[in-house]
RNA sequence: GGAGGGCUCGCCUAGUGGCCGAUGGCGCCGGUCUUGAAAACCGGUAUGGGGAAACUCAUCGUGGGUUCGAAUCCCACGCCCUCCGCCA
């Protein structure tokens, strides 16, 4: 939710940020009538209420044909507090819903189109020079990482199973986050996978990406798509202490995503699939920090992506392919040797005040008067990114070579080996 | 699944129809005292909306109802806790 007051001064600001989104600077000013015809409403509710608390206390005091007069007003004036209390809250329903509808305002800079128009900040580390490379799915099944035919079995498309050294490959890289994490002052977690209505509304992805979310409906609970939500609902309708700088969490969690609209679209392998783990980091902090902070957690996935030693470029994502929420993104795209292109393994955004206005999480000022926080969140590991780590490290024989960093997380191992017949197979 | 208890201002708590936006304690902030601190004492200390301001309105888990008037009475719901059963 943008800010109502700054929208009063310069709505101009807001319908600009409309049209550098591709959108209709209509909302903003249906906004700024929901708003006005608001204020009007709860003034009449106001007058009328005072009214009706004043004699109601002189009806207190008051005896006989003096009460019976009092009386007779004061019944009038209840059906009109009535009417104005309904009339109110009507309009502050109205607000709600218009309030809903315009995105956070684009950062200044933010390179302007849809998903095609982002631009390319930096290009990091060599292409690996791999004479006809295998998949991932390849080498993942030679490896007996990766099972995706069971996993289509036991549960349908686009599940697999990791397993042998490709369940210890995930370990070892989101323990090696969680590391790297903590040492930079986050906090490590584990958060529910599972949450109430409330705060996946609260977050926004009851929205536009309402079809992406799994339901429970016997419980009317959510399967989260990511972290991010419980993360933020975490302090929801809470004052932050943030005088020490901001509160960081790396979370943990697996997440779910249905995928709805994507048919067809990455169906081999582990790319687009319906369940995953993610390491997500998170930051509350004020809103003039918000910039930096960003910043920071761009770094964190570069340091990610140099541990595991994987070719990557960071782009800067275009107005048109932001969420709502955000007000730039950042997304860091690892090379995928046998796509010969880069494909998206963390994104990184700014939510400025928007998603914590929404989730009422504030801080006190140095006056010690509460105001609304930022919000920003970051990946710092998934399944995905076995992927590029796979590809990138193969080898002629078959073999992964496991990048230095890596290998204390994996027991030392410099190498992995393709089982000549898997486990699982036998 | 069954039974019971609870939900009030950071925490604990008082409050059973008007004098209640709401008591007291703890905590926190400021002051007095002190070389300094502690103790003691004094004062302050919820959030949001509207208004230039004076001020005013809302909020006692949520939503409805009764009433001129509800933290307080009635109904529904939510959440938390305990016990029993079941499962792990």
């Amino acid at each position: 939710m943008i800010d109502l007051r700054l929208l009063r001064e310069e709505p101009e600001l807001f319908r600009a940020g409309q049209r550098r989104r591709g959108e209709s600077p209509d909302k903003v000013d249906e906004l700024l009538r929901a708003d006005e015809s608001r204020r009007a409403a709860t003034q009449r509710f106001e007058a009328v209420r005072a009214e009706q608390k004043s004699l109601g206390k002189q009806v207190a005091k008051a005896s006989g044909d003096e009460r019976a007069a009092l009386l007779a007003r004061t019944k009038e004036l209840a059906a009109e507090v009535k009417t104005a209390e309904a009339e109110a809250t009507a309009a502050d329903e109205a607000l709600r819903k218009a309030h809903l509808a315009v995105p956070n305002l684009v950062q200044e800079g933010v390179p302007e189109g849809g998903e095609d128009d982002f631009v390319v900040l930096r290009e990091v580390g060599e292409l690996p020079a791999i004479d006809s490379p295998k998949d991932h799915l390849e080498i993942g099944e030679a490896l007996g990482a990766i099972d995706t035919e069971r996993g289509a079995k036991v549960s349908g498309s686009r599940f697999y199973f990791l397993t042998g050294v490709g369940a210890l490959l995930q370990l070892a890289l989101f323990n090696m986050a969680i590391a790297q994490a903590v040492e930079h002052g986050f906090i490590p977690s584990i958060t529910p996978s599972l949450v109430r209505p409330e705060s996946m509304e609260g977050t926004g992805f009851l929205g536009a990406h309402a079809s992406e979310v799994y339901r429970l409906e016997a419980d009317d609970l959510f399967l989260v798509g990511t972290s991010e939500v419980p993360l933020a609902a975490y302090h929801s309708n809470e004052i932050l202490d943030l005088s020490a700088g901001p509160e960081r969490f790396a979370g943990w969690s697996t997440c779910y995503r249905r995928e709805a609209g994507s048919h067809g679209k990455d169906v081999r392998g582990i790319l687009r699939v319906h369940q995953f783990d993610k390491v997500e980091m998170f930051s509350f902090c004020k809103p003039e920090d918000a910039v930096a902070e960003h910043q920071r957690l761009v770094a964190m996935e570069e340091e990610m992506l140099a541990k595991v030693e994987i070719p990557y470029r960071v782009i800067d994502v275009a107005t048109g392919d932001l969420g709502s929420s955000a007000s730039r993104k950042f997304d860091c795209e690892a090379w995928v040797p046998s796509q010969g292109r880069y494909r998206e393994v963390t994104s990184t955004s700014n939510c400025t005040t928007f998603q914590a206005r929404r989730l009422n999480i504030r801080y006190r000022d140095e006056d010690g008067k509460p105001q609304t926080a930022a919000t920003l969140n970051g990946t710092l590991a998934t399944t995905r990114w076995l992927i590029p780590i796979l590809e990138n490290h193969q080898q002629p024989d078959g073999s992964v070579r496991v990048p230095k960093a890596l290998q204390p997380f994996l027991g030392g191992r410099e190498v992995l080996e393709p089982t000549a017949k898997t486990a699982a197979n036998a």
